[in-house]
RNA sequence: GUCCCCAUCGUCCAGAGGCCCAGGACGUGGCCCUUUCAAGGCCAAAACGCGGGUUCGAAUCCCGCUGGGGACGCCA
């Protein structure tokens, strides 16, 4: 078995596209087959290599790894279609020569106009066959005073084309409502429906596994494949991925590129996996899978035909999930660079990892992406007592019975260490506890608010501990500068003392 | 306009004629846990688009309608 992924280098990697990449690679590593990557870029205006190269990247982020491909090589190169103009000629004229495709010499803005009154006379907009029976003398001659015609397919009339479909079984075209589709352009470049079968063909490709958008495509790609003598591949039409609002997934719905989400702080598993989703269950009732279970289990008959809603909720749910089972290393490591984007860490050493690395375990679990870590730890990194009190959630543990109280006695209570550790800190709540008279919530609100700003956080006796060890950091350069708990005690305490 | 594809909770899926007064997950609501906010645990509400057939029996098969999507390029 041999797959292919062939996107086209015109922009990002969709994650529409990332999902067809998937269902390939899940055949391909479910079946020990082979996954083939192409680059489509006979659109020379449009191609970029920068495109190319990001969506290399996007791919192996993904961890889709391909077996032959542009930068990897294979028997069955070159995998990049600006490499291979050379191949298409000679199946241009044998096609030519065989009755099965002519040269057209109509223009752009004629077959504009065509399509338009068409479209005018509520006919469906296809190729007249203007061109289709010239005499070869007239061709000739048109050619030889120098008119550049494109080649067309001769696309047999009054036939039923029609193809088993692995995820939607039967699907059958009348050829009458397929034009003379465009094989070779006037400067050479083979168009699409050319390229994908020739390439399909050579590089024996045995499953086409596309989206649905090529369904309509296919009957002329099939007539192709008969016309030149090749066996057709089986195929397999994936249904779209859509909005919210049942419309094609894009940006006006969020993040529709690969390269968005990695930004955005999802981790590749956790993208795959949802995607993998999204039209396809491994069964079981089991959903949280690794690729290489989800391949075991792929089969494209258990495809589902109806097209899908991209629910970021969902992946949110996923990701977060994910992040509770990474490795602390090497969640720091993905989430070092919200940090230094955030400026709460001013060097990458090894001294701000370690801190890191700490530190993660409060935040992972109660967000959805490593960009919102930051967020979550921010206490850490700020702390304005001014600014906290303005809140009306902060102000309002004030409210509560014997709070000021507990931020008065806080301070003193502090004296005594001068770093504090879990043990300590402790210590010096039981110590406000003696003085005031409040425990539990009324004294551990109050607290709360008076050492981190905040009237929420993660569980005190690590959060107080790495406050302390923060600062001390701090003082190295290597962080952002953090108030000591004695400090922030001290100015929290005077700040509630004003008001 | 023409052709093609599709149709189960708000969303993603399970369901391949009786096991279904439809099951799971996300989300939503409630409760619990709790040193707060999250997280987590438990419970609940929530769907077979409509109309005809076929059959003893239909979410499952057939037809029509409606609705959604795709295609109709010297784009891919």
């Amino acid at each position: 078995m041999r797959v292919r992924f062939a996107p086209s280098p015109t922009g990002h990697l969709h994650v529409g596209n990332a999902r067809t990449a998937l269902f390939n690679w899940l055949l391909a590593h479910g079946k020990d087959g082979t996954f083939v990557l192409r680059i489509e870029d006979t659109d020379t205006e449009r191609s970029t290599r920068e495109s190319e190269a990001g969506i290399l990247e996007d791919l192996r982020w993904l961890g889709l790894e391909w077996d032959e491909g542009p930068d990897v090589g294979g028997l069955h190169g070159p995998y990049r279609q600006s490499e291979r103009v050379h191949l298409y000629a000679s199946y241009a004229n044998e096609l030519i020569a065989g009755g099965h495709a002519y040269y057209c010499f109509c223009s752009p803005g004629k077959l504009e106009d065509d399509r338009k009154g068409d479209l005018a006379a509520g006919r469906p907009p296809k190729y007249h066959g203007t061109c289709r029976d010239l005499p070869a003398e007239e061709t000739r001659a048109r050619m030889a005073s120098g008119e550049r015609p494109v080649i067309r397919f001769r696309v047999p009339e009054q036939v039923e084309v029609s193809f088993q479909d692995l995820v939607r079984g039967d699907v059958s075209f009348s050829s009458d409502v397929i034009g003379d589709p465009v094989l070779v352009r006037s400067d050479g470049r083979p168009a699409y429906n050319f390229a994908v079968v020739i390439d399909d063909a050579l590089m024996e490709i045995t499953h086409v596994i596309r989206g649905e958008d090529h369904i309509s495509n296919t009957p002329r790609q099939v007539l192709l494949y008969q016309a030149l003598g090749f066996t057709p591949p089986e195929f397999a039409h994936l249904s779209l991925v859509m909005g919210p609002d049942h419309t094609p997934l894009s940006k006006r719905h969020g993040a529709t590129s690969v390269a968005e989400f990695r930004e955005r702080g999802y981790l590749p598993e956790a993208l795959l996996n949802y995607l993998a989703l999204i039209g396809w269950s491994p069964g079981g009732g089991e959903e949280l899978l690794p690729i290489q279970e989800l391949a075991r289990r792929f089969a494209l008959e258990d495809v589902g035909h109806s097209a899908g809603i991209f629910d970021q909720e969902k992946l949110g749910w996923m990701n977060r999930h994910y992040m509770k089972e990474a490795p602390p290393a090497r969640l720091a490591g993905e989430a070092v660079r919200y940090f230094l984007k955030r400026g709460y860490l001013r060097r990458h050493t090894d001294e701000a990892m370690q801190f890191l690395i700490s530190v993660l375990p409060m935040a992972v679990g109660s967000v959805d992406r490593l960009e919102e870590i930051p967020d979550r730890l921010r206490f850490l990194f700020e702390f304005d007592p001014a600014r906290s009190l303005a809140r009306e959630d902060v102000a309002g543990v004030l409210h509560e019975p014997g709070a000021r109280e507990v931020i008065a006695a806080l301070p003193g209570a502090l004296a005594a260490t001068a770093r504090l550790d879990r043990e300590s800190f402790r210590a010096a709540a039981a110590s406000v506890r003696q003085q005031t008279g409040q425990k539990g919530r009324a004294l551990f609100h109050p607290i709360r608010v008076a050492l981190t700003g905040e009237a929420g956080g993660p569980e005190l006796d690590q959060a107080v501990p790495a406050i302390d060890r923060g600062a001390e950091l701090s003082a190295g350069g290597e962080l952002v500068p953090i108030a000591t708990c004695r400090e922030r005690a001290a100015a929290f305490a005077a700040a509630v003392a004003d008001r």
